[in-house]
DNA sequence: ATGAAAGCGCTAACAG
DNA sequence: CTGTTAGCGCTTTCAT
């Protein structure tokens, strides 16, 4: 109806209502320049920037101090629980400090993830956390840190990337796994693994197999799930049952994964824990409540965001970006899912 | 180590590489304008380009343009599983028409919402989809919207504000929820209603007394959770249990309440259904995975996303903005945790 | 088909 | 303590 839009309220409209000059009002908005105005002037602007509805244009402030005061953070998939608590800790770092997490989310694809990126150094963010790392992305992450963005890894490392990662401490969780289930008797466990192109698949298959090794009588088996999904994970274990080779346990690459073991023993008429236990990883929302009830590995998702957020920053800080690895301790949450052995 | 960090490559210094003016470099590389420069000239400006590694800056731009080309999407709970969907369905309309998606997380907090929505405005954020609308917050969105920021609001109504509404068709999934209850034999209904400043929670128990009222010989009762959340569910089940009145089925408000449901009973000792049926709404994602796999309605979030932003890009072009309402279809998905009454 | 010039809204020297 | 000036990187008339 209206026609026109109302052109929006520019710091020289609140200079002309104060009776100052723009630079005034700069300062005197500006927490950190604000002590060199005074304080009459200062009160005074800011009624006028209130009664005009005066909200700052973050565009030109970015383009003249180049900084954009913002952190793209790249997700492989926002509807796996794991990750809104990763971000809930970024957000909870960055807020209180004047950044703004611009979350990506690329669906676990390659190209998709490209164009985030750029689109990410288009918006010219100051820094990138990254929970997508994976064997291969070398050229894309090293395009952005040229670009001037620091990168900080989250849960997955970069293959040869020499960027900080905070993650769990992937090993010790699954060499926990693997315990529990042979003071249960087990001996016949199979790990289903993740894509091995993700540092953490080969992590903990790694560890998987090392722990089995210590371990005397074990007879383990790896599998490698096509994807970190419910679906995949299903597929897998349909698989290992069609095999025919004796299997009591079940290390799961992580709790989706995990679930769809749950589904498929179910499809199979099989008990859980009672003809096959099961271990998951992450210890996402709602593990509790499947059936039964799964045992798995927690990790700190909120600290490992919040402490990926404060490395970014103190690199700003520092000026230099050292490639330290956070570790964070995980801990092994038994439920049902996992029982003794079936005589 | 280095020190000086590179500036970045703008582009002047594509002109100078490629021995054109800035101006040309700006019609070669837009595909908008790309018609109005000979071909020759659009391969070499191209190639210098890449060579250089050249990424526009965006801040720059929509300072000239005073477009962002941004969409700023508020969402009250990441870590609730129905709305990672609704996002991926805003990004999926959004991503090939050119705009982004600021998402922005507000834990319910009023604060949190009002620190967000100036955050996006400061951004210049092109419109907004609102998937936190409360009665009480008029006085924020109308700010936004005379700011020049178009609003469309998802799932949730705000009181009052004239903006669209992607909504499922709730009154439709609780009647046939009541209906589905009453054929198995139930009477003695609860219905758990979410905080009643939302109007989801008005229309769905309103649904529910209307329901019921028609259906002869219900004894229908309403409570209010004090959040939509598991523990709220929980906590609200826990009182229904120990008011000793007669309940043998329990209509939800959303699934995270019904979960809480679930968990009450069990700690109560009781039996879903066999005890007390149990029905959701959403039918988030590991709905079928709880323990009973929980009979929920579907709602189609994916589509409420997409047509969210169909709308408001809609309105971009169109320069005006109606309020009109898209009511989404809904269905019952009946899984374990109903079943007839016990006699 | 290309170049020249202006300006988006802001902050940061530099004067005074 | 405040005003002046310049310029961030881009697009868009307006010329030519």
């Amino acid at each position: 109806m209206s026609g026109e839009m109302a052109r929006r309220t520019t710091i020289d409209d609140v200079a002309r209502l104060a009776s100052v000059h723009k630079a005034t009002v700069s300062r005197a908005l500006n927490a950190q320049t604000q002590h060199q105005v005074n304080p009459e002037t200062v009160k005074k602007v800011k009624r006028a920037a209130r009664q005009l509805g005066y909200v700052p244009n973050a565009m030109a402030r970015g383009l003249r101090t180049k900084l954009s005061m913002t952190i793209g953070v790249i997700i492989p998939d926002l509807t796996n629980p794991f990750f809104p608590p990763i971000i809930r800790g970024i957000e909870n770092y960055l807020q209180p400090r004047g950044y703004t997490a611009l979350l990506a989310n690329t669906d676990g694809h390659d190209a998709i993830e490209r164009a985030a990126v750029d689109s990410l150094i288009e918006r010219r963010v100051d820094g990138l956390i990254v929970a997508t790392g994976h064997h291969g992305e070398q050229p894309m992450l090293q395009r952005a840190y040229d670009a001037g963005v620091r990168v900080v890894l989250v849960n997955r490392d970069a293959g040869g990337l020499p960027f900080p990662l905070v993650a769990g401490n992937d090993s010790s969780g699954v060499v926990a796994s693997v315990a529990h289930l042979y003071e249960l008797g087990h001996r016949d466990i199979v790990h289903i693994a993740g894509p091995l192109n993700l540092s953490t698949s080969m992590v903990r298959s790694s560890a998987f197999a090392e722990a089995c090794r210590t371990l005397p009588g074990t007879r383990p088996r790896t599998v490698e799930a096509a994807a970190l999904s419910v679906a995949a994970g299903q597929a897998s274990m349909d698989q290992v049952l069609s095999s025919g080779l004796a299997t009591t346990a079940v290390v799961a690459n992580n709790d989706l994964v995990a679930l769809g073991v749950l589904r498929s023993l179910r499809a199979h008429g099989l008990s859980c824990p009672d003809d096959v236990s099961v271990v998951g990883f992450n210890d996402i929302t709602f593990a509790e409540d499947f059936s039964p009830p799964l045992t798995t590995v927690r990790v700190p998702t909120l600290d490992m965001g919040s402490e990926a957020a404060r490395l970014l920053l103190a690199s700003f800080a520092s000026g230099t970006q050292e490639p330290v690895s956070v570790s964070l301790p995980v801990s092994l949450i038994i439920r049902s899912s996992s029982g003794p052995v079936r005589r």
